[in-house]
DNA sequence: CTAGGATCCTGTCAGC
DNA sequence: TGCTGACAGGATCCTA
């Protein structure tokens, strides 16, 4: 679930919290979930956290880097003088940890622990050479982010989907990098595309739009603070959804369009729940 | 090469 | 209450 602007804001969030921290123990409660031998992050300071695509890489000391993926419902919650959690919203952000979804736990030599939960087991942590990390398989396949893109390119990368379902052929992460379910939704409703297009269909014009719908929506997505604690529990204590604060149509079906009043509906498109409004979307 | 469907896994919710 | 099926903010693998 977690898609660009979540792991950018957890990428941003996390290395306040963690930057120049010494790693003492690492504690794997589900062996799918860490890929590879712990010791080598053992002893290692926190360097940097980048980010590419919706991955995450810790990079390390010692020449070693972690690298993130949170896939569908994959946290970092981080806790100790002050607290930090993001990716899939849950009551995880504010539970007792470690609990039943966690599945790695990172210890600090100064005492704070930096959880990874996931309640489905999709994602992962996987040490590696820092100097390796451009040569992994998803991370060399990624399509660049739509601000490293014309819209010309864009154009382009559609043409070689053009039997496919616009929506599906953009949340490919090998045609345009950071955008999951809901972006795409958003991005589309953006640009007055309908999601079922075959992207062959899609002039320059539209892949211009589109581009920029991909932009803007995850722009403000970010600017939100994607759904971090922050935005999961208001100061009250109440549960606060973070979509209000910028989806225009994802998850709200049965709701009115705020550009022309028409109901939002929610169909499924390549397997996907998707949201729109049959009205502006053509 | 592309397109489409199954698959990994746990949990929740609607409907009977 | 218990069961069943659908669904879930991702990506890969397999088949045609």
């Amino acid at each position: 679930m977690p898609e660009l602007p979540e792991v950018e804001t957890i990428r941003r969030g996390l290395l306040e919290c963690i930057k120049g921290k010494k790693i003492s123990d690492v504690k794997i409660f589900c062996d799918k979930s860490f890929i590879g031998p712990k010791e080598v992050i053992i002893g290692a300071k926190i360097l940097d956290i980048r980010r590419f695509g919706k991955a995450l890489v810790i990079d390390l000391n010692n020449e070693v880097s972690i690298i993130c993926h949170l896939r569908m419902t994959g946290q970092m919650i981080y806790r100790g003088a002050q607290e930090f959690a993001g990716g899939h919203p849950s009551d995880n952000f504010v539970a007792e940890l470690p609990n039943k979804q966690t599945r790695v736990e990172f210890d600090f030599e100064t005492g704070e622990k930096l959880f990874f939960n996931d309640q489905r087991k999709f994602g992962f942590c996987k040490p590696i050479q820092t100097e390796e990390v451009l040569k992994d398989k998803f991370i060399a396949s990624l399509a660049p982010e739509p601000w490293a893109m014309k819209g010309e390119e864009f154009y382009q990368r559609l043409q070689r989907h053009k039997g496919a379902p616009i929506k599906a052929v953009i949340l490919d992460q090998k045609v345009i990098a950071g955008l999951g379910n809901i972006y795409a939704d958003e991005a589309l409703y953006f640009a007055k595309i309908h999601p079922e297009r075959r992207a062959g269909t899609i002039s320059p014009d539209e892949a211009e739009l589109l581009l920029e719908g991909a932009r803007t929506v995850m722009e403000r997505s970010i600017e939100a603070g994607g759904s971090t604690m922050a935005t999961y529990r208001k100061a009250d204590g109440t549960k606060g959804n973070y979509l209000d604060l910028f989806a225009e149509v994802f998850g709200r079906q049965g709701k009115e369009c705020r550009r022309c009043g028409a109901e939002i509906v929610k169909i499924k498109v390549s397997g996907r729940g998707t949201h729109i409004c049959e009205r502006c979307q053509k």
